[in-house]
DNA sequence: AACATGACGTATT
DNA sequence: TAATACGCCATGT
């Protein structure tokens, strides 16, 4: 037979931008507060594996309407993606610290390594 | 179609 | 812990 459309046979599926957009603004809106996960973490939890820097995109993109706790995602290191000192990073911090987790000035989030595996365990596994 | 860019991750040194 | 290097992937030029 000629041709499949080849849109499917992918075995991790690469959806359309605004569709895996979608998926990420969920996993976002579903980290409970207090807590953080690593854009990686949220990719999986998306089913997007190793699409950790499109959760990046998805945040920037991420209409302000939505009110995403994106303040709530960091990087695997346990640190803020943000430059120390930026404006946005100063923001994230204002906010991560609003909600009890403490940031160093240099942007490590203290308690993140063991609130990351924290939210394997509440979350579930990655299934 | 090639190349650069980015709110990334992991392994190695 | 930090610095480097390399891999990964969607986007824009």
């Amino acid at each position: 037979m000629p041709a499949a459309p080849r849109s499917s046979g992918n075995s991790s599926p690469r959806l359309p931008g605004s569709e895996a957009f979608q998926r990420i603004w969920e996993c976002v809106a579903a980290i409970p507060a207090g807590s953080v996960m690593s854009y990686g973490d949220v990719a999986r939890r998306a089913g997007l594996p190793r699409r950790a820097r499109m959760v990046g995109q998805a945040l920037g993109a991420a209409p302000r309407e939505l009110k995403l706790p994106w303040h709530r995602v960091i990087l695997a290191s346990g640190r803020l993606a943000f430059p120390a000192g930026s404006r946005h990073f100063k923001r994230q911090a204002e906010r991560l610290q609003a909600e009890g987790v403490e940031v160093l000035a240099d942007g490590r989030v203290v308690t993140a390594q063991t609130d990351i595996t924290l939210d394997e365990a509440l979350w579930g596994p990655p299934a």
